[in-house]
DNA sequence: AATGAATGAGCCTTCATTCAT
DNA sequence: CATGAATGAAGGCTCATTCAT
């Protein structure tokens, strides 16, 4: 017997999913409150009763995608063994998720785009988004480098090149909509994770 | 006798400079028409005499701001004599336009997050100034590379992660509003092209 | 054992309460109910249970108002021993009130505005108000004539007069934002009541 | 051949008619822009072509109706030769108008009943409108009393006088939608015009 | 060329009220 | 009794574009 929760699928929820998917592929600001509703099959009232704004509409969609995301990117890890393996796997992941998503890029960095107010509820989202990749770079470089003879600098160095390689793919494969960049980042990276042997 | 095109000032060439400077701060599609014929002083209908439309406008916008921002990007790398010092240039420049601009970062990936159609006018545009962007960190590594012995595709290598890490570094220094992840990129970029000697 | 009527602030009395300040401040038509409920911190359903309409809480507002400043008005006249002097002690309450309530004004007149239908039940409770008030004025009026040899008609001109002037004050202090106005109206009354004297 | 600009019957001016004729019978705050474009045969954007905001209309309405009501007050006072003449005429005038209007009361009062902002630009037409007409009733005063032996503050106090007379009349008329406050107040500035006599 | 009136669909948001729970 | 989701018309206002002058 399932429990009640399980299948928890609120009327809130829905016009959450129904607006993600639009804000994703239009971008928010092309995106108008009456597509969401008519799309959602609600009175307009309706959706004020649930969202006090638009904007806080859009705090919920960055919130939701941050979870969504994650999940796809940690599923997309998990595979891999090593650390250095995840961090592979991390563009390989992103070269199969920009695909499927007709190259329309990240939620975060296409909102960021849109949003010059960095103090604003939703650029908030995209930092704190940003902030955790990054510090899963680094979590995984730690990881990857912690037996050998390297500086906590070097770490740091090699996690936020590889967070700003992710980047820089990211955004170059949405503009080209071509994964090149991504094989170009993959391989720059793959270079850095074995660079340890020059070491000894 | 003066050439006519000397001062050519234009009222259409004055639309476009307060078009940019509302499109690169507002963004494209958060500034209305409105507000760009008020602050040129002209009338609705004169705008269109000028202007088939909106997005004509954008077109010009983006490609005066290619031509604007190549002559700032080489005029910050002409002092360099090295090929690889430009390159090292190039993120300079990028700390300082960024923090000049305010973070608001790129004109053309900010406008590509709002155009998701990539074969509209405007993105054409993104795509073309991106496209010779990385053919310039490849003129430059290869001139870098071109008396040790690497190969074609090692240069070609090297010069797109160069072009992905200053795209990374871009965009999350826009997003982060501090220009750390310039310094991490200059850093692997600087390794980069040392990385001749470890061949000889 | 208590009386139950003796704490008597019931919900429904509370919500009277708020929106007694709320209608007062910004107008009865400029106050909408989800700020009422909000303050009050309830449902909108439960004010649907307490109250048939806005319009019915509009009513019971202009009811609780006009026992409120009839009460006020009163107690400002008690202090007073002769007619006269609780005629001219209206005008002082006048000045005080007015200030006190930061020349927002009489709330009867104001509905009066906003309420075109003089049939409605809001404008009834108007009309009531002020029709005691002017009653308030003949009594007083008639009092301090007593003795005197003045026909029933001067009486109820002079009621009427000293009425018409405290209305008259009411609005141009509201209006002015000055109590100027009043000091007028006083002296006039002033020397309505004094002319007793010039009839012997 | 009449001048062009004889009938001169612009848009802009034909919304502020029909906007004036609503605004008047059922409130500024009641009427909404859809009905007056919709009265006007408009589209919504024409209507912000000839006007800012609904405020800016408002303002205009306020404008064209102190012009307007001035004129109807000086027309009627013209026939009355003598200034303590015009003074009552101005009672009469307030009887026939107020009748007219179906006892709607004033545009200016009503206004201001409802924008407790006292410095909000549609209140400083309230407040101009008022301090005109209390300074036409001291230009009457004052040629009234021109040869008698009264102080320059005895006629202030009686022009002052009259002026919330006529005020209070006018709200108590609207109230009860009866003339009677206007005879009321007609009276007694008949008493003070012949108030001079008992000084000599 | 330049003007600015005109369009009407669209923007986000609030309104007072009802009703199933 | 109390809840809050649902309604849909209406709120004021902006949009990019056209067109007669």
């Amino acid at each position: 017997m399932p429990s009640p929760t399980a299948t928890k699928h609120s009327k809130r929820d829905e016009i959450v999913e129904i607006a993600s998917l639009l804000f994703y592929r239009q971008g928010y600001g092309a995106t108008g409150i009456k597509q969401i509703i008519e799309q959602a099959g609600i009175a307009k009232g309706t959706f004020y009763t649930h969202f006090k704004s638009k904007e806080d509409l859009g705090v919920e969609w960055l919130k939701s995608r941050h979870i969504q995301w994650n999940t796809w990117l940690n599923d997309s890890l998990k595979p891999a063994e090593a650390s250095g393996a995840k961090v592979l796997a991390a563009f390989t992941f992103l070269a199969s998720w920009l695909k499927e998503s007709n190259y329309r890029g990240c939620a975060f960095l296409n909102t960021m785009a849109e949003t010059p107010d960095a103090s604003s509820p939703m650029r908030r989202e995209v930092v704190e988004h940003k902030r955790q990749l990054h510090q899963t770079f680094q979590s995984l470089m730690a990881d990857h480098f912690k037996n050998e003879d390297v500086s906590e600098e070097f770490v740091i160095q090699k996690a936020g090149a590889a967070f700003l390689l992710f980047e820089g793919a990211l955004v170059e494969t949405q503009n080209f909509e071509d994964p090149l960049p991504i094989t170009v980042a993959l391989k720059e990276v793959q270079s850095m994770l074995q660079f340890k042997n020059h070491k000894s």
